[in-house]
DNA sequence: TTCCAATTTGACCAACCGGTCAAAACAACG
DNA sequence: CGTTGTTTTGACCGGTTGGTCAAATTGGAA
């Protein structure tokens, strides 16, 4: 042993104590606080440091850098993100599908702003950091689904209807309620917008998707 | 006279030379860049400075400090950003004004992304720096507009729909394509989704807001 | 040309920031 | 108790950043 190396995380590395991976946790939970608050460069270990109830130099004995507990971040999290669109049903109905996966979204963005943020964030700075991920699985799980809604059209079950578009329609829908909450609450001036914004999305894709004129 | 002061901003300015009108445009041009790309905190005096052809110390000649750039281009803007809600005029056909109000909106996501994505890193931070104008102007505009489209579903004359999320709508679906280009992109892996873009939307406001089943 | 104000710049500063390091504190176990 | 490995910390470092300042340069009117 080479008396300092924090926990490593490649190669041989079995046992991985309780206490690592509870202060790793607490590390991400203040990280994804003030990076979603503040966007990479805004945030600061100082922060996320206090933010974690720790000091500088012991948060960086479990990160060994600003960058890795980032990285850890999105790419910890890209896969929850896209949780939603996976359980998408191709052989269920194709109007109820689309507006159960509208409702997962926006139970998402009421339940995990910040985590909408941070990407919001990283993608309005030109994705930097994940633009691999966003042209890796995302687009092939982006194509698999707009395979699955381009025959719903062709079978006439849903109305004629660009796929991508569709799919890119329901992400701003959604995520504009946990992104710009703070102009959406000035606007409103009200408390919970949550509840309105469910109504009016089902009632939109509703009408958006119902075949038949 | 007091040997230094430049170009200063209130009480009695009249002339304002033209150098001087040409070179603060150079900066807010620089900084506009440079802002939306990196977000307040993330922009650099440096970085500015060099995008405007100016050395450091020569900016801060024209503009005091970072936030009075940051400031002059956010006031500067809101104005320019809500033109195209102030041209929906309320004695035209309720469906035909909110798409070409749609269509307004996504040609200033497509011909000024930077400033959408400005407004994007200010608000997706919790707009600390205009909340006041969100809560002023943006709400009494709004309100006057939600009762033009209470009335309009009052009269029948368009589907029942409640104006604010219907606002909200049209700016998630348009300002997407600008602060999500990346993404947009690196799914779509085409050049330019504005054409589709603006088919898919008007389809879609239009299918929602004609009024009978 | 001369003079004065407007403009531009190199040198500099204090605060901040990401990260290092050696030593201290602590935990576990015999 | 002593030993050994883990965790924690105060002090520190080099680079960056927003901003200052005095001096130099330029532009223009008389």
């Amino acid at each position: 042993m080479t008396g300092k190396s924090a926990p490593d995380q490649k190669g041989a590395t079995p046992p991985l104590t309780r206490i690592q991976r509870a202060k790793r946790e607490v590390i991400l939970e203040a990280g994804l606080t003030v990076f979603s608050e503040a966007g990479f460069r805004g945030a600061t270990l100082d922060r996320i440091a206090t933010e974690a109830g720790l000091s500088k130099p012991n948060l960086l004995y479990y990160y060994p850098s600003k960058e890795a507990i980032y990285d850890a971040l999105l790419t910890g999290m890209l896969e929850t993100w896209l949780d939603p669109l996976r359980a998408l049903d191709p052989k269920g109905d194709p109007v109820e599908e689309i507006l159960a996966y509208v409702r997962r979204k926006l139970q998402m963005s009421r339940d995990f702003p910040r985590e909408s943020r941070l990407f919001a964030n990283e993608i309005v700075q030109g994705a930097p950091r994940i633009m691999r991920a966003l042209e890796g699985d995302l687009r092939t799980l982006v194509a698999q689904v707009a395979e699955v809604i381009k025959g719903w059209v062709a079978q006439g079950r849903l109305a004629p209807v660009d796929p991508h578009h569709l799919l890119f329609s329901v992400w701003a829908l959604t995520q504009h309620y946990a992104d710009f909450d703070v102009q959406v609450r000035a606007v409103l001036n009200a408390d919970d917008p949550f509840d309105g914004a469910e109504q009016h999305l089902d009632h939109l894709f509703r009408r958006m998707l119902t075949p038949g004129a």
